[in-house]
DNA sequence: ACTAAGACTTGACCTCAATGAC
DNA sequence: GTCATTGAGGTCAAGTCTTAGT
């Protein structure tokens, strides 16, 4: 029999169901993130220790360090709320004034460097013990942070000179010109309109005033392979329903065939060795490299799986093989695990030339040409089979995801261009001519039935162009937010509950950024929720809760199946309408009745065109942002300090959108020995001193510069905790890439004098690099 | 008006290679 | 050299929002 071990999960958030009570576990296990917009004093993370005693806010709670959240909150007292009609008008007035409040409370926030804790968000508290320490060593010479930018640049270097080279190789082997060519032939048998040919114009100008410059060679050939599409300098076209002029690509990579495993490699049933069909063997395959997963351990996956092996196997099998416990995958995960070892132990040689096939590879299906240009395609190569992966207790999970055919593959194209070939012996589904669309490809997905496209890069103009245009949108809603404010909290006390329910909501998502939440098929979908989806299980009302009046204590799994949970104080007739929404429902029941995100979208569209909900998470992420920054950057310190600050600007983004991420196995072992590092470097700095004062006049200079040097060191191994620490469960990258407008970052090193390599990496420098081009450093959102 | 499908963005997870520590 | 750690990039699921169909 195999053993179908229970595994411990390699991570653990975001698998708990809501139904069983899990994630309350995980809750205990350090997931409940504060987070609202900045202006709300974060309150201390209840489940971690480090975090509660540095919040003078919370003061009063000093005592219950050890004690639950939840037991804290009976011990408060409780004050009588003071019943008030919701509909009076004074009321109100009293929100508006704290509203005001929101508004200016930023400016209160303290600068890193500030030895007074109060206000620091929560997360930044919980190093505050070391960043004080820290404070001792503050005058650091830059000698340390210049020679390892040196370095840094060095290897810049070398990296730069790799690729020329390169380049230079590749260059003979395709050239983007002739593809130009071929569109402007096209363009000139008449298909195109003349406003569309303004853009290569401009590009060709630029290229020929290259030309005339001295080093004309080596910068021609770095152009012409890189070929930036400087789109944001082009006149804003009309229609933007017409995705492009001219598309050619060539098709998508399939997945390879599958290779029969070797005859030693045995599946065995009920104890026996039993040899499968190619197909069986392989959908087994799928199961066997899961078997370390947690999936394993889920009944929806392994009955899933099962309904769907046994459609696979041929007759006989299918008699022979009633019952998954018999089965034993055993050698066949073996024989995989091998596999990637083998690969892993390669050596360099090998891997070398895998590498340049699969550049290769990428090089012929990696690009497509929109209107002339060579533009990077983001996914080129087509799902392969396995089990579907659905997160959270996704229904369908362990579902067999079926290989792709070329038989299922519409291609989208121009009618000119070269229709890319099939596979030998096959055809695709379809070849059509949508420019009202910017997939190259797509196909039907077997298990949810949803269509699957091949698109562009996040740099191709196509998608960067929207990218801007979002981030245009958002700043729009700066300069109206304040009316829509105003509206939203009119209708609080409306008459008709629709209208009162539409504006709580969008207090809701205005404040805490939360995500629209479109209704969802339970069956065919995890049970998350997002505002409108809301459900009265999912927040808790109190008149009084840690000192605070109204709050609402949100609990419930959003996106991902990712836990948000909250504790945020509102404004009274906010919780008074909740209270009434609430009135004769049971928890299961919508919080929101009357509402959805449809309506709320349409309502939305009518007091500022192209507003939707996820608008406000962009708006509220970029502004919180910039004002972080502001805050936080304090000009007179190094680099590396302010990365820091950048980081944790970057950081209160991450919370207040619950951007999570696993805590690695491995987190706290490599804490552990980053404070050793940092003892021992304190160690070392203590000696020095010591030397220092001791050493002969002559010898003073020497000795004083390995002090200078030792205590950099020092300190940047414990800026180096202190991001990490603060780091260990909320992840960046997110919120960097889909909702900071870039340019305030752009401009924020511009301004403090930060190379950009140090905030966007290379991926994210292509993404934005309009933003690099047209930011400097007096952007503002 | 309503639902379903389609298109596109957002998001966590995962792999792998580079790097650093020893 | 080995091993652990990190970060980039890739993968593909899960959202949002629009459009099409009835």
């Amino acid at each position: 029999m195999t053993e179908i071990e229970s595994h411990q999960p390699a991570y653990t958030n975001g698998n708990s169901s809501s139904t069983n009570g899990d994630h309350y576990k995980n809750a205990d296990s350090g997931y409940g993130s504060q987070n609202s917009l900045p202006d709300f004093p974060r309150e201390n993370d209840p489940t971690k220790e480090k975090s509660s005693n540095g919040n003078s806010k919370d003061a009063v709670f000093d005592e219950d360090d050890d004690i639950p959240w939840g037991q804290r909150v009976k011990k408060e007292k409780l004050k009588e709320p003071k019943p008030e009609p919701m509909d009076e008008d004074d009321d109100l007035l009293l929100k508006s004034s704290s509203e005001k409040k929101r508004d200016s409370s930023s400016s209160k926030k303290p600068k890193i460097e500030d030895d007074d804790d109060d206000d620091v968000p929560f997360i930044q508290t919980m190093a505050k013990d070391k960043a004080k320490k820290e404070k001792e060593d503050d005058d650091v010479p830059f000698v340390q942070i210049i020679s390892k930018a040196k370095k840094e640049t060095e290897t810049e270097k070398k990296d730069k000179e790799k690729k020329k080279r390169k380049r230079e190789e590749s260059d003979n082997e395709e050239e983007y010109k002739p593809e130009k060519k071929k569109d402007k032939k096209s363009k000139s048998k008449g298909e195109e309109s003349d406003s569309e040919d303004k853009k290569p114009k401009k590009q060709v100008k630029k290229e020929v005033k290259k030309e005339n410059t001295t080093s004309v060679k080596r910068k021609k050939k770095e152009e012409e392979q890189e070929e930036v599409w400087e789109w944001w300098k082009d006149e804003p076209k009309s229609d933007n329903t017409i995705k492009w002029k001219t598309l050619q690509h060539k098709g998508p990579i399939f997945a390879p065939p599958y290779e029969p495993l070797p005859s030693h490699v045995k599946f065995f049933y009920d104890g026996k060795p039993m040899e499968l069909t190619p197909a069986c063997e392989e959908v087994a395959g799928f199961y066997a490299r899961m078997i370390d997963h947690e999936y394993v351990t889920k009944e929806a996956f392994n009955n899933n799986f099962w309904r769907d092996w046994r459609k696979v196997m041929s007759v006989e099998e299918r008699e022979k093989i009633i019952d998954l416990k018999k089965c034993n995958f055993a050698q066949i995960d073996a024989f995989y695990k091998e596999q990637s070892e083998k690969r892993k132990a390669m050596t360099k040689e090998e891997k070398e030339k895998i590498k340049i096939e699969k550049e290769a590879e990428a090089k012929l299906y990696g690009f497509a040409f929109i209107d002339g240009h060579k533009q990077k395609i983001g996914n080129f190569r087509i799902e392969p089979p396995g089990l579907f992966r659905g997160r959270g207790g996704h229904p369908k999970m362990g579902n067999l995801k079926r290989r792709v055919e070329p038989e299922d593959v519409i291609i989208n194209c121009s009618k000119d261009s070269e229709v890319p070939e099939p596979p030998k012996g096959h055809k695709w589904k379809e070849v059509r001519y949508d420019n009202k669309v910017t997939w190259l490809c797509s196909w039907s997905e077997n298990v949810l039935g949803l269509n699957k496209y091949i698109m562009l890069n996040p740099s191709s103009k196509i998608k960067g162009e929207k990218d801007y245009a979002k981030f245009e949108t958002a700043r729009k809603l700066k300069s109206r937010i304040n009316n829509i404010r105003k509206v939203y909290r009119a209708d609080w006390k409306n008459k008709e509950m629709r209208l009162r329910q539409r504006a709580v909501a969008l207090y809701f998502i205005d404040k805490l950024a939360l995500r629209a939440g479109n209704e969802k098929d339970t069956e065919e979908a995890a049970d998350t929720v997002g505002c409108c989806s809301l459900r009265c299980e999912h927040i808790k009302l109190h008149e009084q809760l840690e000192g605070k009046d109204y709050v609402v204590e949100f609990d419930f799994l959003g996106k991902d199946s990712i836990r948000y949970y909250n504790k945020v104080p509102v404004e009274k007739p906010v919780f008074k309408n909740l209270k009434l929404f609430m009135e004769n429902k049971a928890g299961a029941d919508d919080l929101f009745d009357r509402l959805d995100t449809s309506t709320l979208n349409q309502h939305l569209s009518s007091l500022m065109d192209g507003l939707t909900v996820k608008v406000f998470r962009t708006y509220n992420a970029s502004i919180t942002l910039q004002e972080q920054l502001d805050e936080l950057t304090n000009p007179k310190e190094n680099t590396h300090q302010k990365l820091l600050s950048y980081n944790r600007a970057n950081r209160q983004v991450a919370i207040l959108c619950n951007h999570q991420r696993a805590v690695p196995k491995t987190h706290e072992k490599s804490m552990e020995n980053l404070e050793n590092k940092i003892k021992d470097k304190k160690k070392e700095l203590k000696q020095a001193k010591t030397d220092l004062e001791k050493a002969r006049e002559a010898e003073k200079e020497k000795v004083k510069k390995r002090v200078d040097r030792l205590k950099d060191q020092y300190k940047r191994l414990k800026i180096n905790h202190t991001d990490k620490d603060e780091n260990k469960q909320i992840a960046l990258g997110t919120s960097k890439l889909n909702y900071l407008d870039p340019r305030i970052s752009v401009a924020w090193c511009k301004k403090h004098e930060v190379p950009i390599e140090k905030v966007f990496n290379k991926t994210q420098r292509e993404k934005f690099r309009w933003a690099l081009d047209m930011a400097d450093e007096e952007y503002v959102f």
